[in-house]
DNA sequence: CCCGATCAGTACCGTACGGTACGGTTCGCA
DNA sequence: TGCGAACCGTACCGTACGGTACTGATCGGG
């Protein structure tokens, strides 16, 4: 086995040495955005040449993909054990839920990547959009689908359309935050409410579909 | 009175003729995205030339103020009239405000211009982003604000914190669609779905924050 | 000890954009 | 009629980026 073939790790097909570069790249991108993510910035900055950037990603639309990729397959969630729930555990876990899913939102990365693809949905017809939306949010939606059906099974919610109620699970946690954010609104003071915000947000959907009352 | 000076209209201190070239460089924003809004191609659709861009709007970026000041200035909303609320009128108004709402978030312009912000947000210092949320957003804000407070004022309505009350609300009505949109998903075929949206909103919203039952 | 592959570093090319300068034209005004 | 301001169209300049080509160094395998 040579050392070239035990490199493979990553969950895509990359090399150690290529997850370093688009780790580089991710940070470049989170600290000067779109336009500080140029090929020249990246070699330099990961130490090695263009060419094998090209070699590697074909061209810069290969590499952002590769870096969506790449930091999509690090933030896999592990979903809860499907274990007995009562009331009070199932408001538990929808809590942590909201506070992951604003945590996860509020991250640098995230809203890099977020801004990175929205700045190009209008050229590239949204092939980043769509792969941003399939290897970021399906996970999360997954985790959350996966508690609203424990719920409901456990008679502890009660809805018709799991779709429905968690895009209204969705709003009432995340509201117009994600949008201020992208546009700018410093995330740092914002962070602080997240706890509140997610309690608030968790016993508003209880009330809207929770049994208990 | 000479013909220069008549032209002051459009809210801003902008000439018709500024205006025009406005309204030209949002259509090439809406059909191409960030990368078609160059200053030539600016000045070859307007028929005028990048001397006077440059004359007019000083830089690129002055430009882009322009365009979200001049946007902003035509979609004035108008509030309703204060008049007696009753729960069903009440309940009308919220479904015509959620339905404007969607309408606007996946409006063309309001996209495109979003989207510019957001590509922009790391390097400028968030600074379109504050102007797309002062002058857009804080409108429909006060819409609503002014609804839900006439609606608490006929008892219809009960709640403590009315920005949390409208985030409620927003959250209900907008859920990730926008984001979705901002990414690039077709949002001809979401706009049909708006009114069903709509009242499902509302619905839920009246459920948490009405005093009917 | 040598061969071939891989890769870093750099130089290079074409292009496209932001911004400026200039010649020619229109038009209001005296 | 003549002057001056505004302005269009275009040419121009510097720069920066995406992508390619070349050179030399490192390293594993025979």
């Amino acid at each position: 086995m040579t050392a070239a073939m035990r490199e493979a790790n990553a969950g895509e097909g990359l090399t150690e040495r290529q997850g370093a570069v688009l780790e580089q790249a991710l940070r470049l991108l989170v600290d000067g955005g779109e336009k500080a993510l140029t090929t020249a910035g990246i070699a330099r900055a990961a130490n090695c040449s263009k060419e094998s950037l090209y070699k590697w990603f074909g061209d810069r639309d290969g590499l952002i993909s590769a870096m969506i990729g790449f930091q999509a397959s690090k933030v896999r969630t592990q979903d809860v054990a499907a274990k007995a729930l009562d009331a009070e555990s199932l408001e538990r876990h929808l809590i942590v839920f909201a506070k992951d899913l604003l945590e996860v939102l509020a991250g640098d990365v995230s809203l890099a990547l977020n801004r990175l693809a929205i700045g190009q949905a209008s050229r590239d017809g949204s092939k980043l959009g769509h792969m941003l939306q399939e290897r970021g949010r399906r996970q999360i939606g997954r985790r959350a689908a996966a508690l609203l059906e424990a719920g409901r099974k456990a008679g502890l919610l009660t809805f018709d359309d799991a779709d429905e109620a968690y895009g209204a699970l969705y709003g009432l946690i995340v509201s117009d935050w994600h949008l201020k954010m992208l546009l700018g609104e410093e995330a740092g003071e914002m962070k602080k409410g997240f706890g509140r915000k997610a309690e608030q947000a968790v016993a508003a959907f209880l009330t809207l579909y929770g049994t208990k009352r």
